[in-house]
RNA sequence: GAGCCAUUAGCUCAGUCGGUAGAGCACUUGACUUUUAAUCAAGGGGUCCGGAGUUCGAGCCUCCGAUGGCUCACCA
């Protein structure tokens, strides 16, 4: 780039005026900037070489007007701080008793409508939209001149009075402007938006800036996890924060992502649930705790699902499964209400009730119901054969139970539209959760199903010792014979139990798909900020950049909500 | 990991039979003092995702690769 203006030279940092009423213009510094645009061709190809030649034509005439401004010594990256008074939509909202009032508002420049020696703009606050009205009579010619060469996307400050147009549009009458950031890239399409899902997800700020949809999913998103954080403070849970490294990636079945302490020469694995840690705690005393945080799954990528994702556990002791359906009920129909005013909800066009209570159903019951199989009446071998008339392909091994499991993953789970409790899990996939008393083979636990997707996952907690340590062995066996996913035996975790942990209710919510249901979105991609991509190949910085990778080698230092 | 589809100007998209690359918005210049996707006039802007091949000639046909979307598998 062409640069090289003399900066600072008015001052170092200019302060956007508002109390005392400086005008910013007062000593013009618009001179030189006509030749400087005009000249913006002849300069390029000898002054800035090859990465000119890079840049899109509409890039090199923003920097030239960035040029001009720095050699006229307004530069607006100098400028530190603006005072807004109010925000776009407050003044929509309070239009009747702030008319003829003075504002300040701050944001971004997103429509120009010039009309000669008046023209209109559109600024987008966090809050939304709002007209301006710019005059040459109230700005003066040159900081006119200057208001005509703002671009689109251009972050400016304005100081003027609320006021209705002719046209009844309520909107800002200009009397000073800041340039606070120039935008040196074009924006996407005003009315078409972004399209290009790949631009949208590695650049979600663009998304967000044209997409006024996408903000509101995550406003939304961050109201529905507070929600959760309140309703759970007020009934005298403490929100922890457990490990996310450690030696053995306990608590459910799937595969960890690997990593290397080098200090310790260690590797340890990034938690796919933070569910033994919590137990922990529930020995320790806390009686009520949960964690709401990212969990990390080296799983495939799906529209539903992300290497790393958000899930709010809870435990509470003194109670069971049964105690953690009316927590789950509560929780999920607060965060409706919440967020849509309502727990009748509309998902992808189903119609969706959350108003508690919801159905509750055995497994048993609900494969019986939808194939007319009864599992109760009989035995492994007679499981396995009747999954492999079906055309099910279960395990040589498998039992009863996880026949069943198979034909309610492939006959039920997608027909529970309206949420359902689906409980009595077989006891061979449910390696932490108490036995139902007088059948060994079933266990207190459930999964709570809404528009044939699982939201939850609740247990009795298993608290005997002697208990879990055969059941991890059972694990044990089957990671020998080969299931990566099986759980890994965790021997702290037993002595924890050993010492006593009351019996306990355990619940876990998986935060982005409950965030997709209230937010209608299809895919997990779409309450994910970021979510997870391949990186562009290098030198092929392609629609994303010219020069620089973007923010690599910044790590997430993200902050500790989910 | 497999299959299908997509990738053309800053953005959204056309592009016929293989024959000199198109539109709208955006941008530049000019006109215009209450517009609403302002209007009017003129103009500039292309690594047709990358590479190889077929052909006199490839945005288009063939092969290889990249990235994304969807479906399936795994999973929550």
């Amino acid at each position: 780039m062409i640069r090289g203006a003399p900066r600072g030279r008015r001052s170092p940092r200019r302060e956007a005026p508002s109390a005392d009423g400086a005008s910013l213009f007062e000593d013009g510094g618009t001179t030189g900037m006509d030749e400087t645009t005009q000249g913006f061709r002849a300069d390029a190809p000898q002054g800035a070489a090859e990465t000119d030649l890079e840049r899109s034509e509409q890039m090199r005439i923003r920097e030239a007007k960035l040029d001009a401004l720095r050699a006229a010594g307004q530069d607006p990256f100098e400028t530190v701080r603006f005072p807004a008074t109010h925000h776009a939509a407050d003044i929509v909202a309070g239009f009747a008793g702030m008319e003829g009032k003075p504002v300040a508002i701050a944001g971004r420049l997103l429509g120009k409508r010039g009309m000669g020696k008046a023209s209109f703009g559109d600024l987008q606050d966090r809050s939304g939209r709002i007209q301006l009205f710019v005059k040459v009579d109230e700005l003066g010619e040159d900081a006119y001149a200057e208001w005509l060469k703002l671009d689109l996307g251009d972050l400016v400050g304005v100081e003027g009075t609320a006021f209705r147009t002719n046209r009844g549009e309520i909107s800002v009458r200009v009397a000073r402007y800041t340039l606070l950031a120039k935008c040196l890239r074009p924006l996407p399409d005003k009315f078409k938006g972004l399209k290009d899902m790949d631009v949208r997800y590695r650049q979600r700020y663009l998304d967000l800036i044209v997409n006024p949809e996408v903000q509101e999913t995550f406003q939304r998103r961050s109201r529905i996890v507070r929600t959760i954080r309140t309703y759970l403070d007020e009934r005298g849970f403490l929100e922890v924060d457990t490990p996310m490294l450690s030696a053995i990636a306990g608590g459910a079945a799937a595969r960890p992502f690997e990593t290397h302490h080098n200090a310790l020469d260690l590797d340890l694995f990034l938690r796919i649930a933070p569910e033994l840690y919590l137990k922990r705690l529930i020995v320790g005393g806390f009686e009520r705790v949960y964690e709401l945080g990212r969990m990390f799954r080296n799983e495939g990528i799906s529209i539903r699902h992300n290497p790393e994702f958000s899930m709010m556990e809870v435990y509470q002791a003194y109670t069971d499964y049964k105690g953690m359906m009316e927590l789950a009920e509560g929780i999920v129909s607060a965060c409706a209400q919440e967020v849509l005013g309502t727990t009748r909800i509309v998902y992808q066009g189903v119609d969706v009730d959350l108003t508690p209570p919801f159905a509750r159903l055995t497994m048993r019951d609900a494969v019986l119901a939808h194939t007319g199989v009864d599992f109760d009446a009989l035995d492994d071998a007679a499981a396995r054969r009747l999954a492999a008339e079906r055309g099910l392909d279960p395990l040589k091994a498998a039992t009863r139970g996880e026949v069943m499991n198979l034909f309610f993953e492939e006959y039920v789970e997608a027909k529970l539209v309206q949420p359902t409790f689906i409980h009595d899990y077989p006891t061979e996939i449910s390696p932490l959760t108490k036995k139902k008393p007088g059948r060994p083979d079933l266990t207190e636990r459930f999964e709570l199903f809404i528009v044939g997707r699982e939201y939850g996952n609740a247990y009795s907690e298993l608290n005997d010792p002697f208990d879990q340590r055969e059941r991890f062995a059972a694990q044990a066996k089957r990671r020998a014979e080969g299931d990566e996913e099986a759980y890994q035996v965790d021997d702290d975790f037993l002595t924890a139990l050993e010492y006593g942990m009351p019996p306990t209710g355990g619940l876990g919510i998986g935060i982005d798909r409950l965030v997709m249901l209230l937010t209608d979105s299809y895919s997990i991609r779409d309450v994910l900020l970021f979510p997870t991509m391949r990186p562009l190949p290098a030198g092929d910085a392609g629609r994303e950049d010219g020069g620089e990778g973007p923010a690599e080698g910044r790590e997430g230092v993200e902050g500790g909500n989910g």
